[in-house]
DNA sequence: GCCGTTTTCGGCCCGACTGTTTTCAGTCG
C-alpha cells in the first residue's frame, strides 16, 4: 500500500470509531479513534512510506503504542482485524445509520437491535410502516424527521464553497444587524476560519434578547426547516439545503462565545485543557477560576488569561499554533494588502472575456501593481489557446497599448499547457521570448500516480517554466485532486527554484492549506493568483488570502508580494550569477 | 486508548435544545 495509506488508515479509526460507538464501548476510547483518525488524515508525512522503508513512525499526539501498532499493521497488509473483528458484531452499514440528524449510537443501535434495521433504504421503509415510533424514546416526530432526513440524505451535496457560503452570511448578516436590540453580529465557524469548504454558517448576535433575536431569526426568508429555536440558539435550514446556526450572547461573553463557536472543535478541547491545567474552567460564557469570571469580554482577553497571544481564526486547527502561540513563533500571517500583484491572468485573447487593457484597469482599481497576462496555449483548443505566431502578435499589442500608459506593470507571460509527456505545449523559442511561463496541467487526469508525477517533474525541468499552476488539478465538487507524489513536486520546485502557484478561484483553492505549509518549510515561493477570466474574478484574491494564512504563510513567502523591480529580479535568477546566500 | 508540574490509575471539554420514558437521556456543536 502507497499512495493514500494516511486516508485508508483515517478511515478505517473513524469507522473502528463509529463500529464502537454502537457497542457503547467507552467513549474515550473511541474519542481516542477520533483523533487518531484526525491526526493522521491530516499528517503530510506518508505513514505507508515510512512503514514500507522500515522506518520508525513519527510522535503523534494520542496516539500512543497500541494505535501505532494499528497504523502498522493498516499501512503494511490494507487491513485491520480490529475493524474486520468488529464487523463481524456489528453490521458496517448500520453506522451509516449514524450520518442522520438527531441518530447518534444509542438510538441507532435501539433500532438495529429491536427492528433489525440494518441499512438506511431499510430504516426508511420501517419508518414508513410506522415500525420505528414503537420502539422506545422514538416518538412520531422523531419517526416523520427520519423520513424526511434520509429522503433529503440521497440528494444533496454536504459541504459548500466558501465563496457560496461568504455570499449566503453577508445576507443574513444584514438581516440581523437591522433588528434593533441587535447589537453586533460576527461570523464564526469554519467561514470565519477560511475553510475551503463549509458544512454550514455560523453566526453570533450580541443582544439582551436572546428569545426575541432567534424568534425573528427563524423567520429569515427562505427558510425551509427550523431545527431549533430556543433562547440563546436557534437552528435553520435554507433552501438549498445549507444549516444557519445562530449564537445570541450578551457583551459580556461575546470574546468568549466567538472564540468557542469560532473552533476548530479540536482547538478548542487544546485551550480547555490549557484552562484545565490552570485550575480555570473555559466555557463559551468566558473563562473562569471557580464562579469568577477572569475573561471573555474579547477573543484576546482569554487567550491572554491562559498566557497566549491572540491567534488568527485561520490557524485553529490544532496544528501547532497553541505550541507556537506559546513560544513567540506564531506566524506574521499575509494580507490581501500585502499583494502587489497577479501572476496568473486571462484576456479576451484565449477565454477571457475582457481586454488587456480592462484587466489593467481592474487590477489598478483593487491596489495591484502590475499583472502577468497568461493565456492559454495552443492545445486548448477550446479555449482559442495561443500558438507561438499569435503568441508574438500579443506581445506586440501589450507594446502597442503600452503607450498609453497602463495604471499597472503588464508581463508578458504563458498559461502553457503540460502535456502528458510532460513536454510543453510551445517550443523554448517561442517560451524564452517571454517575462513569465506558467505551467499547468489540463489534461490526462486520470495517469496513475507514478506517471502523473514523472510528467510534472520532467514540466519543471523545463528551463523556461516559472510556476506551476494550481498543482493538484482539483475542481470543488467536480473533480477529485489528480494522483501526483506532491511532496516529489515540491522537493522538485525548490530544486529548480520554481514557484507553486496558490490559485485563489474559489473552485480551486489549490495549492490546499496543509500544502501550503509544506512548501513554505521547503523555502518554495508560492504566488497567490486570481486565474481571473474577467475583471470582477480579482476580487477571488481573498479567499486565496485565507488559504495562504490557514497555510500558515507570511509576506516574504509569496512571490507576488514582491515590487515589480524584485520580480523581474527572481524572474532573471537563472541566468543571474549565483547570489551569496540570503 | 492516551497520558502524567500532586497521577502508572483515574481521569479524559462543556452546555443547550429536543422529544419523550414527565424528570432526563440523547444528540449536537
Amino acid at each position: 500500500m502507497s499512495a493514500g495509506a494516511n486516508q485508508a488508515i483515517a478511515a478505517a479509526f473513524e469507522k473502528i470509531a463509529d463500529l464502537l460507538s454502537l457497542q457503547d464501548a467507552n467513549p474515550f476510547r473511541i474519542r481516542a479513534y477520533r483523533n487518531a483518525a484526525r491526526v493522521v488524515g491530516g499528517l503530510q508525512t506518508d505513514l505507508g512510506a515510512l512503514v514500507a522503508a522500515g522506518k520508525p513512525l513519527p510522535k503523534l499526539p494520542g496516539i500512543g503504542a497500541d494505535l501505532s501498532a494499528k497504523i502498522r499493521e493498516i499501512a503494511s497488509t490494507g487491513h485491520s482485524a480490529l475493524l474486520e473483528e468488529m464487523q463481524r458484531q456489528v453490521p458496517p452499514a448500520v453506522a451509516d445509520l449514524l450520518q442522520l440528524p438527531g441518530l447518534g449510537p444509542k438510538k441507532a443501535r435501539a433500532l438495529y437491535q429491536e427492528l433489525h434495521v440494518q441499512t438506511l433504504p431499510q430504516l426508511l421503509r420501517a419508518a414508513k410502516d410506522g415500525r420505528v415510533r414503537t420502539v422506545g424514546g422514538f416518538g412520531a416526530r422523531t419517526q416523520q424527521r427520519l423520513i424526511e432526513a434520509i429522503e433529503n440524505r440521497l440528494s444533496k451535496a454536504k459541504r459548500y464553497k466558501l465563496a457560496d457560503a461568504t455570499a449566503i452570511a453577508q445576507s443574513l448578516e444584514a438581516y440581523l444587524r437591522a433588528m434593533p436590540q441587535v447589537r453586533e453580529v460576527l461570523v464564526a465557524g469554519s467561514l470565519r476560519r477560511a475553510r475551503d469548504t463549509v458544512g454550514d454558517i455560523d453566526l453570533l448576535a450580541v443582544a439582551e434578547d436572546g428569545k426575541g433575536v432567534c424568534a425573528r431569526f427563524a423567520q429569515y426568508p427562505g427558510t425551509t426547516e427550523r431545527i431549533s429555536v430556543g433562547d440563546t440558539r436557534a437552528s435553520i435550514v435554507l433552501q438549498n439545503g445549507m444549516q444557519v446556526d445562530l449564537r445570541v450572547v450578551t457583551a459580556q461573553s461575546s470574546g468568549a462565545a466567538l472564540l468557542y463557536f469560532t473552533g476548530s472543535k479540536s482547538h478548542n478541547i487544546a485551550l480547555r485543557n490549557l484552562a484545565l491545567a490552570r485550575g480555570c474552567k473555559l466555557n463559551e460564557y468566558g473563562l473562569f477560576r471557580g464562579s469568577e469570571r477572569i475573561a471573555g469580554e474579547t477573543e484576546e482577553s482569554v487567550y491572554r488569561a491562559l498566557g497566549l497571544p491572540w491567534i488568527a481564526p485561520e490557524l485553529r486547527e490544532d496544528r501547532g499554533e497553541i505550541e507556537a502561540a506559546r513560544n513567540g513563533r506564531l506566524p506574521v500571517l499575509i494580507e490581501l494588502s500585502d499583494l502587489a500583484g497577479d501572476l496568473h491572468v486571462h484576456s479576451d485573447w484565449s477565454d477571457g472575456t475582457a481586454t488587456i487593457a480592462a484587466m489593467a484597469a481592474a487590477a489598478a482599481q483593487r491596489g495591484l501593481h502590475y499583472i502577468a497576462i497568461c493565456d492559454h496555449s495552443q492545445r486548448l483548443a477550446v479555449a482559442h489557446g495561443l500558438d507561438a505566431r499569435r503568441l508574438a502578435r500579443q506581445r506586440a499589442a501589450i507594446a502597442e497599448i503600452e503607450r498609453d500608459k497602463l495604471p499597472v506593470g503588464v508581463l508578458r507571460g504563458i498559461e502553457v499547457d503540460i502535456l502528458p509527456d510532460g513536454s510543453l505545449d510551445l517550443p523554448p523559442a517561442a517560451l524564452g521570448s517571454l517575462d513569465l511561463v506558467v505551467a499547468a496541467v489540463h489534461s490526462s487526469f486520470a495517469l496513475p500516480r507514478a506517471r502523473q508525477t514523472e510528467r510534472i517533474l520532467r514540466a519543471l525541468e523545463q528551463p523556461d517554466v516559472d510556476v506551476l499552476a494550481h498543482p493538484l488539478g482539483r475542481l470543488i465538487d467536480e473533480r477529485e485532486p489528480y494522483d501526483v507524489d506532491m511532496g516529489a513536486v515540491i522537493r522538485k520546485c525548490a530544486e529548480r527554484q520554481v514557484a507553486l502557484e496558490l490559485n485563489a478561484h474559489p473552485e480551486r483553492l489549490d495549492l490546499l492549506d496543509t500544502w501550503c505549509r509544506v512548501a513554505r518549510d521547503a523555502r518554495v515561493p508560492i504566488a497567490i493568483n486570481s486565474d481571473s477570466h474577467a475583471p470582477i474574478d480579482f476580487d477571488n484574491l481573498r479567499f486565496g488570502i485565507g488559504q495562504a494564512r490557514r497555510g500558515w504563510l507570511e509576506k516574504r513567502d509569496v512571490l507576488n508580494t514582491k515590487s515589480l523591480a524584485q520580480l523581474r529580479q527572481w524572474l532573471n535568477r537563472r541566468t543571474r550569477a549565483p547570489q551569496p546566500s540570503d
